[in-house]
DNA sequence: TATATTTAGTTGTACATACAAATGAATCGA
DNA sequence: TCGATTCATTTGTATGTACAACTAAATATA
């Protein structure tokens, strides 16, 4: 009995995965895009010619979304794809390079409003919880 | 520069909502439907004639999610819908009922999973920390 | 070298979820 | 009591995400 939702990690965890989702998509809305495009981009901008494989490692999603995702952002004019035998790099564009400014903005602007609710010691921890169980739970 | 991804609560979220609703999903098999949908039959169970607002607060899930999920409950012929002026009260039938100590076994076999990859204590900790921080960003 | 296996990416499809707009019931203020 | 507002729900539509099946390239094995 009790809550049996309180205690369940899948629940919870979820649960504060939309609260932070809707977060984010209102901060990142000035950049046209959501959160995820947006720390994509800069990923490919950091590391110019990123295989898909790579950047769908770092970003820990399914190589058929990443797929879809830079489909996307090369549809907006923000990337380019090369095919490079069987993998295929990714490089920005001008335009897409002449965005990093304004998505590390809306990345700061989301980490101050988060941080300002929960305090910046206990939201660095609780990312850095988050990371290490993700990891263990992966294997 | 760094990692920004490690450090961004909206990512790491995310990236754990992701690895434990693979989880969930997989326990859940037996039970020929998604977590979410076990959470919920169970607190239809637990409170036969709840209405669709008050099942969607505990669930903390859009108004119009919740009326997918009930359609979707009602088609597998687990639950009833009986307006109630402007509320729909939901309450299980046999067959739902049928289905409670299965979805309990499979919420007991991910608990048992989880908990013996992070440990018991951790695993607890953590569901209380995002319970925690997801009431303080909702207000 | 020829075949088998592995690896990277894409495509079709499905699902959880949300928002905005619409509907219809209940309540409140004049 | 009537019109305005609020509230619960539904419906249309969109998005992030995944898996399975497929293709094509690379590597390993015989």
């Amino acid at each position: 009995m009790g809550d049996f939702l309180k205690d369940c990690l899948y629940f919870t965890t979820n649960r504060l995965s939309r609260v932070i989702t809707k977060m984010a998509d209102e901060e990142f809305a000035t950049t046209g895009f959501s959160p995820m495009y947006g720390y994509l981009l800069l990923l490919v901008i950091r590391d110019p010619g990123s295989t898909q494989k790579k950047l769908a490692d770092q970003l820990d999603i399914a190589p058929s979304t990443l797929t879809r995702f830079i489909e996307k952002l090369e549809g907006k004019g923000l990337v380019n794809r090369t095919a490079q035998g069987k993998s295929v790099l990714v490089y920005p564009t001008e335009n897409g390079k002449a965005l990093e400014e304004e998505i590390r903005m809306a990345s700061k602007r989301l980490h101050n409003r988060y941080e300002q609710i929960l305090g910046k010691e206990t939201a660095g921890f609780l990312s850095k919880e988050l990371v290490r169980s993700s990891d263990q739970l992966e294997e």
